[in-house]
RNA sequence: GGCCCGUUAGUCUAGUGGUUAGGACCCCGGCCUCUCACGCCGGUAACACGGGUUCGAAUCCCGUACGGGCUACCA
């Protein structure tokens, strides 16, 4: 049988980098396998789960790539096979109804701890047969009171539970509704699935849910369960996936990098889809958990750019340029803008803070970098510049270099005594790339109209 | 509290009984140089602790400590 794996997210908020990283890794599983990546949606919890999420959840896969290769599945529209399911288990006295009061479940629980009892003592009405009609009642998994349960992890190994450590609980809710642990076995099973992967904080439910197989008689898939990110706080990773897309991360990058939080190949850092694809295996995956490091990703990111082609990065960008005002179309320009920019920004979003000077009207200039670099003794060398430029018949890089080369022959002065002030004149600031490169991207009209500024500045402190 | 899992530098990791314990991010030097970056060269920094097993343990076993998870009519 081929390969059959799901993610399972529950749409009670936007897909954060945990998520996305189980995603990315049932995803890769089936790619490897040549198999199937489905996705359910986890929405018994009718209290908690939004509509806007579950589509935030598609959207933040659409932009990873990570589409799932059937239609998803939703839970709240499969009420009736876990309704009959669990009736099945009544029949077959695998489940019993329990009509205890919240309360006196509490309670019961209380002493049980109190003795010192391993399970928390919910087995009031397993050996209850009489339904009363004025109380509502929940549906009990009938436990196995003793022995014990080994389950073969494919990424942790063999882990065993004893029968005393797990209770009876609940499959289906008084108001009728399943529980997590029962609807997931019956989904698993009825989606075919074969590998079950999905986050550490499982395990022990596994332990569970092979009950509700074994009361099914059903055969359980394999499982592998993945080491948790620690350290997601607000600002650390548990934003979600589109508020990483808006702050100029690409989708290479977010993939790449949440791939490597547990999980390597020898010594590569970078890897490409295809890359991902033919070298996962869940028992490279590591067992112990780690945490989100923005520093590196911020690297990885910049790698990334690095890569990509210009015109596609350029592509890329306008949606952020966007964001901040500057609509502009791809084109030979913005290309070498990106060109000249990409190695010197962590994101997107920060390649366009550097580089507004290169698409603002009116140009601010830092004070400091004025007072320092916009002096009188320039003011000869800077008429002649703006006279060379003006002349020059094509405006390209390496006749604009050769214009500052001869002039600094001819004023006997280094580069360095014309570049500053003439990155001030066109940037403002005393940063920028190739001094050449920046005059040429910055066009022949804005170029000269900045320089005049300049140097009516450099008179104006005479 | 009980149970389960984990533990190589600040971080991500390689390592599967014999290595000067490797790579990457970060940080610090240097080179390159028109600034900033990129790139290149170099550097600081790790096997949690204690017992075993073994000729020999980061690697195997036990314990301790620390960290995480589960222990719901959440998923």
């Amino acid at each position: 049988m081929s390969v059959r794996v799901r993610f399972a997210p529950s749409p009670t908020g936007y897909l954060h980098m945990g998520g996305a990283r189980t995603a990315l890794f049932n995803w890769l599983f089936a790619r490897h396998h040549d198999g199937e990546f489905l996705v359910r949606i986890e929405d018994t919890d009718l209290e908690r789960s939004e509509e806007t999420y579950t589509a935030a959840i598609f959207e933040a896969h659409e932009w990873l790539g990570m589409e799932p290769d059937e239609e998803p599945v939703y839970q709240h529209e499969r009420m009736d096979l876990y309704r009959q399911k669990a009736e099945e288990l009544l029949e077959s006295g695998d489940a019993y109804k329990d009509y205890s009061t919240k309360e006196e479940v509490e309670e019961a629980r209380k002493e049980g701890f109190a003795r010192g009892d391993k399970t928390s003592h919910t087995r009031l009405w397993r050996d209850r047969d009489d339904e009363p009609e004025d109380r509502d009642f929940v549906v009990r998994i009938k436990a196995p009171l003793e022995g014990s349960l080994t389950i073969q992890d494919e990424v942790q190994g063999e882990v065993t539970v004893e029968a005393e450590e797990l209770d009876d609980f609940v499959i289906l809710r008084s108001d009728g509704t399943p529980t997590y642990n029962f609807c997931v076995v019956v989904d698993d099973f009825d989606m075919d699935i074969t590998h079950v992967i999905r986050g550490k904080d499982h395990l022990n439910n596994t332990f569970r849910q092979k009950y509700v197989y074994d009361a099914l008689d059903l055969e359980p898939p394999a499982f592998g369960h993945l080491p948790l990110i620690s350290g997601l706080s607000k600002r650390k990773g548990s934003k979600s996936v589109q508020a990483y897309r808006d702050d100029g991360y690409l989708a290479e990058a977010i993939i790449n990098y949440l791939a490597r939080l547990g999980w390597s190949h020898g010594d590569q850092e970078i890897f490409s889809r295809d890359e991902l694809i033919e070298y996962f295996e869940l028992s490279s995956v590591s067992r112990g958990s780690s945490d989100f490091d923005h520093d590196k990703l911020d690297w990885v990111n910049t790698e990334w750019m690095k890569r990509l082609e210009p015109e596609e990065l350029a592509g890329r960008w306008t949606y952020h340029l966007s964001e901040a005002g500057f609509d502009v179309d791809v084109d030979d320009r913005l290309v070498g803008i990106v060109e000249a920019m990409r190695e010197r920004a962590d994101t997107l979003t920060e390649m366009v803070d550097k580089s507004r000077y290169f698409f603002v009207d009116d140009l601010d200039r830092d004070a400091e970098a004025v007072d320092e670099w916009l002096t009188a003794d320039i003011e000869a060398l800077m008429e002649r510049i703006i006279e060379e430029l003006e002349a020059l018949d094509d405006w390209n890089t390496d006749a604009i270099e050769t214009v500052y080369r001869d002039l600094c022959d001819e004023f006997d002065v280094g580069l360095g005594a014309v570049a500053q002030p003439t990155r001030v004149a066109l940037t403002g600031g005393t940063v920028s790339p190739s001094l050449f490169v920046t005059v040429a991207l910055m066009g022949r009209e804005t170029a000269l109209e900045r320089m005049r500024e300049a140097l009516a500045i450099i008179v104006s402190r005479d």
